[in-house]
DNA sequence: TCAATATACTGAAACGTTACAGATTGCCAA
DNA sequence: TTGGCAATCTGTAACGTTTCAGTATATTGA
């Protein structure tokens, strides 16, 4: 009746991992009607592949990653870019569960691809472009004009950006509205009478350092009020030396009255630093922190927060890369997350 | 001179990614002699090993992933599996970072699989081996008696366990000596002179749980101190919860004078609630808490803190990992972190 | 009736690698 | 001289998949 013969691999078939060569054998068809069954092509007939796909369900068959990166070049991976150093570590944490959220129901994997302090941020782009270990990248710690995403962009290669660029290139990014974030702080703490303010910045270099720099000096000429220089520390510096440097600040005689920080951990240590030049916060000055777990209302009541959801941030991401993968238009995977308002101790 | 021709693929050779034909044509070998001179093969000559290697690494040759997979089933994939919404934050990222560091200068990659809280914890595992996707796995939330564990070891593929098991079976693991953490807690706060202690549990059901619990008995029936139950929170819990337990803990008459906390996020929360219930840290009740970053001393100062490196333990993980994978004995893998003396607040 | 065409299927080749089973050479002992 | 053997090297097949270029059968148009 059937004219193909029990083949040695597939004589055992009871233990090893069912391919397309077992399904083959098993519904009397061949490999490539099997291939092509499998992924609904349109030239096999409907009872066919109602049929493969049955048995496929049935004994759990899975397509070998390997065999199918080896053929076709797609790696079904998403690469998840880090700073070893100088992430937020919540974000970290965040922004995987929000991509593996979003992936977590295609065959993609994610898999981190960390670089260090030492190395050139273009490296392990040029790592995973060049070894095609990748479908596509999401890449963080974006610069106005960055190397990496012109880098992607030349080869072609899908990726997306936490934070956006200023190349005059169009590309996918998630952003949280930074300039909205430190123009509102602003007016929060101007509500509040509070006239000279300071801030802590992000990174310098970075393309959000320039929207919260620019949001902060819009607000407070908007509402008039002074800014009182903070230079020397952003949130990439050790905490040490943000405390230690805030109550230098904090003991000058034109002290800021008000403070607004880009990082949780930073604020921890801007708070130490106004507490050890004696000052009270919520008296002498009020500050207002970004952050991404809600735990700083636990540190000190009087502080003023708003939060940055990141693991909304990784689940854009990934659907940008995705997105982008899929063969949309990468104008349109551009994504931009408004601040909620500062939001005083409840409770 | 050379019987070769150049072939269709090697003309353009200039574009392309190198592959063993590619160096086989350069050098005028076979493939085959390709392949065992990068891999240094006894039977290929010395200078013919140096040859090829030179070529190899000045055309910047690097092998392709998929083929040796598909060939060999070696993945050169390590997986990180957690648990999307129970992990702890800070040990997200910090033993990533530890395992990066590890298989920095090896040729293998990182992938994260993550399952949530509805899932059974072993599916994820059995999705890795079913499809063979990882030569390695690291899992956490390590139980006494570890379906995943039992699984893994059954099957033959390698694994190490962040926290130890108890099943009488021998597998690499790395752990922090919470026995020694809770037991000294206990006895730095009884050295403080406080008589009626609480504790924060970690997870019920995990191994570190039993540990951190007799710890913390041994030591209060050492230095004479009673327990006063908490048994409706452990650090897996909400900050909510935590926080509005503590308070309802510490407005009872016979209340806690000292609590010893598994974890920062949970100490925070503790703090709150003790402070909710109007009373004051360091005079009427002393904490202890672990803490994976140094933050929490800049929260309160009268807090008590030992620190537990996670990045450290992402290391130790990688490298028993890599050593089994290796060939070494599963026993010899196994490492225990001491933990530090508890500190005061230091200036 | 015959050719043209649509439908449903198929084998062989290729992706890059490694393992197997030789093949060629030179050297030495007999 | 010859047989044996070590030292080097090589071609082929296979891993599991998809694509290319078909083949066989039924259906249609004239």
């Amino acid at each position: 009746m059937d004219r193909r013969s029990a083949e040695k691999d597939d004589e055992a078939s009871a233990k090893e991992r069912p391919t397309l060569k077992t399904l083959a054998f098993m519904t009397g068809l061949g490999v490539t009607t099997v291939s092509r069954a499998l992924k609904d092509a349109p030239e096999i007939g409907a009872e066919t592949r109602r049929r493969v796909q049955l048995v496929a369900k049935q004994i759990g068959y899975r397509p070998n990653r390997a065999g199918v990166r080896l053929r076709t070049g797609k790696t079904n991976v998403i690469s998840l870019v880090l700073n070893t150093e100088r992430e937020i570590m919540s974000f970290v944490s965040d922004i995987i569960y929000g991509v593996s959220e979003v992936i977590a129901d295609t065959p993609y994997h994610l898999i981190v691809t960390p670089y260090s302090r030492s190395q050139d941020p273009l490296d392990p782009i040029r790592y995973l472009v060049e070894t095609g270990s990748a479908d596509g990248v999401i890449i963080s710690r974006t610069q106005p004009n960055d190397p990496r995403a012109r880098y992607m962009l030349e080869r072609g290669i899908p990726f997306a950006t936490h934070g956006r660029t200023d190349m005059g290139l169009v590309h996918p990014y998630h952003d949280f509205d930074n300039y909205a974030f430190a123009s509102e702080a602003v007016r929060h703490l101007a509500g509040l009478g509070r006239r000279r303010l300071a801030l802590v910045t992000p990174p310098v270099g970075l393309t959000y350092y320039d929207h919260t720099v620019n949001g902060f000096a819009d607000a407070l000429s908007e509402v008039g009020a002074s800014e009182v220089p903070f230079n020397t520390v952003s949130i990439d510096h050790t905490i040490e030396q943000i405390r230690t440097r805030t109550a230098q600040l904090m003991r000058r005689d034109n002290r800021p009255d008000g403070i607004v920080s880009c990082a949780a951990a930073a604020t921890l240590a801007v708070v130490a630093g106004i507490e050890d030049a004696g000052l009270k916060l919520g008296r002498d000055v009020d500050v207002v922190s970004k952050q991404s777990s809600e735990l700083l209302h636990l540190f000190r009541r009087e502080l003023l927060v708003v939060n940055e959801n990141f693991r909304l941030a990784g689940s854009e991401l990934a659907r940008a890369v995705l997105g982008w993968i899929g063969g949309k238009e990468p104008g349109s995977l551009q994504s931009l997350s408004t601040p909620g308002e500062v939001l005083p101790y409840r409770g």
